[in-house]
DNA sequence: CGCGCGCACGAC
DNA sequence: TCGTGCGCGCGA
């Protein structure tokens, strides 16, 4: 005898837990997870709908008391069908419970209030007859769609475009045909790459028929975009990860903007990639996807190129504008000169040189603070967190902080373990840097953007209006500042240490040293002004560097993919990690040799699929948690899905344990 | 959410 | 003693 799990379609929390039914046999065939059913339910049995998520043999509740299904009203479809399908999907990929997928995919299942819509966006002084002025190259790339499109072929399309190819353009053609079909679209962005000047095409192009959703938007609000979505009021729903799950009448259409951003990796169980997720509702919906991005990720590009995607291309400016010179500075030479600071002679030359014609300057570096650590010259000590396995970071106002937990202590006079006085700190991050700019340019107006300057809401647009407004000469930040943003009188961008991220010794720090370095490089001549971009590094030989200085995608990807090859990690291969954290290091020891082990006698004799660990992660412990991993590698994605059902299901008694497909950062 | 059970109070 | 009115708790 066959059982279903269902969820209630009533939208409140007393309501939102899982009851279960017998399917009669007759209407077995018709019944899968995903399907709208009706039941008796409640003490007056009055007959309800709600969504099938589990399907079992053996009943988990009191058979006495189960009831039968009875019936599938129309053809058991229904607009959040889909969605309940997409959970299982992420369920079955990413590990973690049923109720977690489903609170990640129908996030508003609880008492919605009705409250006044207040104003989503401020009213904008918009053109009237908009017309899209498409390039030949981004024609062509609009017909090709609407070709597939109309003989109901859905594929997925990578469109790589170097920064201001005009992508956005190619998206919006794109969405048209949808919508001339009577479809919609989705367009995701990162967390907050959505700016003013997109906010207002988008607007003259789909007027009241498309709507945004972001991150301080209320639940309520967000409901009501997805309400107006269901009932085909909304043309396109434009929004971060989360706008993935809107619920549409007929999605046709999901573009994904900066495709190789890391937002897009969710970073709560399920610990889901919206690349994939949007793949398989696409599959689900029978829509098309569009990623786009200057620097695809490495596991994009293979799709690409194995033909799974259709690869696009737009390599040039779209405008008159010229992509920016290149310069590599290496700091070994600067050293042997006798040049000990932090900027290299070109650099400080070129910044004096804009500051007298009044042009900007966008100064990265990928570290915030002071300095990144502080030791002794006598013993070598170096000042660690109480609570964690790093280093403190001195700030400009004297006090070491952890970026891990928050721990903040005033720094020492003298070493605390041999009492030497010759203590200082060493390596560099913002602060030092607009430190250093303002000793040798007094003269100059900085605005300094990262993680300690931008506590509040606001702080954001705030710093980046003001340096938009002229109201700053040099603007120094982490990778906060080579997002999205286009300034057009930014003439030069200096990478203060480009190795700093090559550092991170995970296996994917070359690409994201790369992509930090392209995407900051096309910061500079956004306007009429052609710009500059000046590299300094140590390694200028390292081929991440060594590429993005020229602006070869192509050559990176070869010698990274060969690495990733070389070494098995993805997407040569498939790889999940699972990480055990305790208060009790002797427990999670314990716990996570027996896990080892048991994954290992699962794939014994395997020759393809490697079990690597336990050990001790990288960083061993954070906030007085201490953190083991093991990692999986295979060929299979079927494989790693057996593999990591066994790792979630693992339990130990005060060990929390987590499972990362696929990770974009190490453990 | 929506139903019905059960308790409480009022009318006969 | 019976009828109704409302509040709470539960639903497989």
């Amino acid at each position: 005898m066959a059982y279903a799990s269902i969820i209630v379609d009533i939208s409140h929390e007393a309501i939102d837990r899982v009851f279960e039914y017998e399917i009669p046999e007759p209407i077995a065939d018709l019944i899968s997870v995903g399907t709208l059913v009706e039941f008796p339910f409640g003490n007056s049995n009055k007959v309800r709908t709600g969504y099938v998520i589990d399907i079992h043999e053996e009943p988990d509740f009191d058979p006495e008391k189960i009831k039968e299904i009875c019936g599938v009203p129309g053809k058991g479809l229904a607009i959040e069908g889909n969605l309940i399908r997409l959970a299982a999907w992420m369920r079955k990929s990413y590990g973690g419970t049923m109720i977690s997928a489903l609170k990640t995919v129908m996030p508003v299942k609880e008492r919605v209030r009705k409250q006044e819509t207040k104003t989503e966006t401020p009213e904008m002084e918009l053109e009237k007859p908009p017309v899209l002025s498409l390039t030949d190259k981004q024609q062509s790339l609009v017909d090709e769609f609407c070709r597939d499109f109309s003989n109901e072929d859905y594929k997925t399309y990578l469109l790589r475009g170097i920064t201001g190819s005009g992508k956005t353009e190619v998206y919006i053609g794109c969405m048209k045909q949808v919508i001339a079909a009577g479809g919609q679209a989705i367009l995701l962005i990162p967390e907050i790459g959505l700016t003013y000047q997109t906010i207002a095409r988008l607007k003259q192009h789909f007027q009241d028929r498309v709507a945004f959703i972001n991150s301080r938007q209320s639940k309520g609000e967000k409901f009501r975009v997805f309400e107006r979505a269901k009932a085909g009021e909304l043309d396109v729903v434009v929004g971060p990860r989360s706008a993935l799950f809107t619920t549409c009448k007929n999605l046709k259409l999901i573009v994904m903007d900066e495709e190789h951003d890391g937002a897009y990796k969710s970073d709560q169980t399920p610990k889901y990639h919206t690349r994939e997720v949007a793949r398989k509702r696409a599959e689900l919906e029978g829509a098309s996807v569009i990623l786009g991005s200057a620097t695809p990720t490495m596991e994009s590009y293979t799709q690409a190129k194995k033909g799974a995607y259709v690869l696009w291309e737009l390599d040039s400016r779209a405008g008159d504008g010229e992509l920016s010179d290149v310069t590599l500075v290496d700091m070994r030479d600067e050293l042997h000169m006798g040049n000990r600071s932090i900027l290299s002679n070109k650099l400080s030359e070129m910044i004096a040189d804009r500051l007298s014609k009044k042009q900007q300057v966008m100064l990265f570096i990928n570290r915030r603070g002071y300095h990144s650590f502080v030791s002794c010259r006598e013993c070598g000590e170096s000042i660690k967190c109480p609570r964690c396995d790093v280093t403190l970071t001195l700030h400009a106002n004297g006090t070491l902080m952890c970026h891990y937990c928050g721990h903040t202590e005033r720094s020492p006079q003298s070493c605390p373990k041999c009492k030497s006085k010759l203590i200082g700190g060493f390596g560099t991050g913002t602060e030092k840097v607009e430190q250093e700019i303002k000793k040798f340019f007094p003269a100059a107006k900085t605005l300094r953007m990262d993680k300690d300057t931008t506590t509040k809401k606001g702080d954001h647009a705030r710093i980046l209006n003001a340096f938009m407004n002229k109201k700053a000469d040099i603007l120094i930040g982490t990778q906060m500042i080579v997002k999205g943003h286009d300034f057009a009188n930014v003439t030069l961008v200096g990478i203060i240490l480009a190795d700093l991220s090559l550092f991170a010794n995970d296996f994917r720090s070359s690409e994201r040293t790369f992509d930090l370095l392209v995407q900051a490089a096309g910061r500079a001549g956004r306007g009429e002004l052609p710009g500059d971009v000046l590299i300094q590094t140590y390694q200028p030989d390292h081929y991440a560097i060594a590429a993005a200085a020229k602006q070869d995608y192509e050559g990176f990807y070869e010698m990274e993919m060969a690495y990733r090859r070389l070494l098995r990690y993805p997407p040569a291969y498939q790889m999940f990690v699972t990480l055990l954290v305790s208060e009790d290091y002797a427990r999670v020891k314990e716990a996570s040799e027996a896990l080892a082990a048991s994954l290992k006698e699962a794939c014994e004799g395997e020759k393809t699929t490697m079990v690597i660990g336990p050990g001790d992660a990288t960083i061993g412990r954070i906030n007085n948690l201490y953190r083991r991993v093991i990692y999986v590698k295979c060929e299979s994605e079927e494989r790693m899905e057996e593999l990591r059902e066994i790792a979630d299901a693992y339990e130990a008694e005060n060990v929390a344990l987590q499972v990362d497909v696929n990770p974009l950062l190490s453990y």
